[in-house]
DNA sequence: GTCGCGATAGTCT
DNA sequence: GACTATCGCGACA
């Protein structure tokens, strides 16, 4: 079971290496998160959840696990992990990952060979999240969150977030390098 | 490898 | 009516 406890930016730390799966269309996919990016509620004027409850935003005012699905740039999906007591709308973006299973299927989604997995709209393109799946559980939903370890050696940095003018002296981007 | 730029539409002011 | 939690391409080095 994941255990998404404590402040938002010491889970978002704890995130990476995790798994996020799907088996959409048939097709199992996985990615081991090497990118991600903590938004804390309503005391971030950077987070979506800033000026309160929306109509998009909805779902980040829910339990802790459940899958935050927003459209980026009215092109892109991209997706969170809620974090923290109902109402807080603490999350956490997955911005990146690598490939672990499906590699074929998440080619084909990207409709090419590279860079398949290594952005939000990209990650949500390869493992085949849309909006449909906003709201939905990751404990045990069609997109799944599973705890594993980084790879030994590998390291954490910390820098500002990407895309974000406010709060760029939170450095609240977390990337693991090989 | 890095940099600049246009596409595109939902959401909020 | 302005603003994005982006991407892919082409130019350059």
């Amino acid at each position: 079971m994941i255990d998404l406890s404590g402040d938002v930016l010491d889970v978002a730390r704890r995130m990476l290496g995790w798994r996020v799966t799907t088996v959409l269309d048939g097709e199992p996919t996985a990615v081991m998160l090497t990118e991600v990016e903590a938004y804390r509620g309503d005391q971030d004027p950077a987070s979506h959840a800033y000026r309160g409850r929306t109509r998009r935003n909805a779902s980040m005012f829910g339990e802790a696990g459940t899958l935050y699905v927003y459209r980026s740039y009215g092109i892109h999906w991209c997706m969170n992990v809620v974090v923290g007591a109902p109402g807080t709308a603490h999350a956490v973006l997955m911005r990146g990952g690598i490939p672990v299973d499906g590699q074929d299927a998440m080619e084909r989604r990207r409709g090419r060979e590279d860079h398949i997995t290594d952005g939000p709209g990209k990650l949500c393109q390869a493992l085949a999240v849309t909006g449909a799946h906003d709201g939905t559980s990751l404990r045990d939903g069609p997109v799944r969150l599973t705890p594993a370890t980084l790879p030994p050696g590998w390291t954490i940095e910390a820098t500002p977030r990407i895309g974000i003018a406010k709060a760029t002296h939170r450095h609240w981007r977390l990337v693991a390098l090989p």
